[in-house]
RNA sequence: GCCGAGAUAGCUCAGUUGGUAGAGCAUACGACUGAAAAUUGUAGUGUCCACAGUUCGAUCCUGUGUCUCGGCA
């Protein structure tokens, strides 16, 4: 098709946490004359480098890397300001003659990218976020997942009838547009030639990454930076502070868990995240040409 | 050695007024369109320490044994 010819090709690197994509994004980077377009929703965040294993100073200068450092940790990024910004620092790549690499850790971002989601373009509003909120703690979850079954059954039958944040989230986008959720789901050809390489590594190894790692975090320091950020202003609330390692941090700080559990927490929630990542990654996907690092 | 408590899912434990058992965590699988490292759904698993006794029937009651923990010597 000649449509596949205007594409901009892309490799895309996916995998589960500590599974060593970024050391494989950088070598590949600096043997094919590429730049890496960052596809992890907490390398936005400035300051947020221990716990969330950004690539290193080092890493960065051998190969330039895009949308790390973006943000401060108190604004909220999401899901359609990735991809705004994605679309436009791959076209920039390409348009410099060099090769784009795409890897992250997000599934839902490098998903949208290459499914061509086209999330519904209305800010979010935290106002009527809040009023549903208090709606469905006064009639309670189950009540509010009826409500919207009423307006919008094909998205209620999506999203779990005790997940409150995606019901709200629904009602909010058809509350302020007017039309159902489900109708605005829309998938279009992705503007990219991508080729996926998907890394992965037996479980019991890549746990035992995990817990190596997160002990590397705190002897770089994990506690300093999660205590300046706090003492910088940042909210403990703040979306950037739900990072795993960060908000169990937090409740060591706020003196609510000793740092044993804290810790014991991190690990946990890593695991637990592992195989949620899976979900959007299947080895079963033809699309994604897997490579089993175990060992290595 | 004595006294006390305990032995139930991979772990921590609940429970059955005697009818073969359940939560949390772990583990596995799933959902996901402007919070996604977020939020959330589903599932499997057990010689209920061993042996004997009572009983129609014991994981539960009785006895003995083994092991563990605590206290005292």
């Amino acid at each position: 098709m000649s449509q596949d010819i205007e594409k901009i090709p892309i490799t895309v690197i996916v995998g589960p946490t500590a599974v060593g994509k970024t050391t494989f994004a950088v070598q590949l980077a600096e043997a094919t004359n590429a730049e890496i377009v960052s596809a992890d929703s907490r390398y936005f965040y400035r300051g947020m480098d221990i716990g969330t294993a950004k690539p290193t100073i080092e890493e960065r200068r051998s190969v330039p890397h895009h949308l790390i450092d973006v943000s401060d940790p108190n604004e909220i990024w999401s899901l359609a300001l990735f991809q705004q910004k994605a679309h436009i620092v791959i076209s920039e790549i390409h348009q410099r003659g060099k090769n784009v690499i795409v890897a992250g850790g997000t599934g839902q971002y490098i998903r949208a990218l290459l499914e061509g989601w086209r999330p519904p373009e209305l800010q979010p509003d935290e106002r009527l976020r809040r009023i549903i909120e208090n709606w469905g703690e006064e009639v309670g979850k189950a009540e509010l997942h009826q409500k919207l079954a009423i307006i919008d059954p094909v998205a209620a039958s999506s999203i779990d009838y005790q997940n409150l944040r995606r019901t709200v989230r629904a009602l909010e986008v058809i509350f302020q547009t007017g039309e159902r959720f489900s109708d605005l789901r829309i998938k279009t050809e992705s503007i990219y030639d991508a080729l996926v390489i998907g890394l992965d590594r037996e479980r019991s190894e890549l746990y035992q990454r995990i817990d190596d790692r997160i002990d590397q975090m705190m002897t770089r320091g994990l506690l300093d930076e999660v205590r300046g950020l706090l003492a910088q202003g940042v909210s403990a609330d703040a979306p950037a502070m739900s990072a795993i390692g960060y908000r169990e941090i937090c409740l060591f700080l706020q003196n609510e868990i000793s740092l044993e559990e804290a810790l014991a927490l991190v690990r946990k929630n890593t695991r637990n995240y592992v195989r949620r990542q899976a979900n959007w990654f299947k080895s079963s996907d033809p699309k994604i040409h897997w490579f089993d690092l175990t060992g290595l």
